[in-house]
DNA sequence: TGCGTATTCATGTTGATACAACAATAGTTG
DNA sequence: CAACTATTGTTGTATCAACATGAATACGCA
């Protein structure tokens, strides 16, 4: 549906702020469809994406400031976020012997085996996106990569 | 910056699994340029778009689920978000007389005050979302509203 | 070595989000 | 009119975000 008819805003001052509404428009949309396939495993979109970035260095650990810069939104904190997966079984947390400020974070089977899980929905749900063809998600991908600038 | 850069991720699986992560990146972004230049006003973006919101509609006032359903963020809570404002004297609060479960909220003078402050400086924070032009910025409006279905 | 600074993470606090339950009023129907 | 249902907002609660501050360890240099 038309951004227009979905927030009942007949126009826009300009694109521009119609862009930067769109975008925020959007990405709320994402997100409330994330946190609802995730709620069938019990973890936010933010938590997931946490296993999804240890997944991406597994088996290799990550200190947490390597969590953090890789983490879509950076403000939120991911000594809490780490805790909550953690009491959960599916990350491990270690003092860095050789540097003892460090925690080295590292995902465990339990955390792999859901994000297998996941896997298997991830094509049924990126299907969502797919009312876009790959050529437009590439365009679209520039655009907003262009934007940021 | 690319998309990678910025969260330290070399490849995505495929341009719709990048998108979605791009606008929710993209959209982080923008909250957070966001918030900073209205922290000079005191209100949050969710506040700040109400007010828009009901300067849209000024001088008749909205419900307010005619607020929420305008909102970008539907899940807030507009009852408490109208609070704050009112308790800046921002908007005001009345118990539509014809319908007693109904609340009439709308725009007072010191929040227009705010808003007009804030045009005068919108101009400029646009400009920062110029990296891209204008036909840029329609086809990226198009392909979201599309993406939405 | 010892002192100042930088790094790395944790914690405290305030306010916002997510979701469910509740309350009050209005409309509807036998 | 009395009971039922729908509409419209409010409130409670747990969790999370945003931001500032604090604590422990490591590093650099006189």
């Amino acid at each position: 549906m038309s951004l227009e008819e979905d927030i009942k805003q007949e126009k826009f001052e300009n694109e521009f702020q119609k862009v930067a509404v769109n975008i925020l428009y959007t990405s709320s949309w994402l997100h409330n469809l994330n946190a609802d396939r995730l709620k069938a495993y019990d973890i936010t979109p933010e938590q997931f994406n946490v296993l999804r970035i240890l997944r991406g260095s597994h088996p290799k650990a990550l200190m947490l400031a390597d969590v953090t810069c890789r983490m879509i939104d950076k403000s939120s904190n991911a000594t809490r976020l780490v805790e909550k997966l953690r009491l959960k079984g599916l990350v491990r947390r270690e003092i860095c012997p050789g540097n003892r400020r460090q925690v080295d974070i590292s995902i465990t089977s339990k955390g792999l085996e859901i994000l297998t899980k996941t896997d298997n929905e991830s094509n049924a749900w990126f299907g969502k996106l797919k009312n876009i063809t790959k050529a437009e998600a590439q365009e679209l991908n520039r655009i907003l990569d262009k934007l940021r600038g």
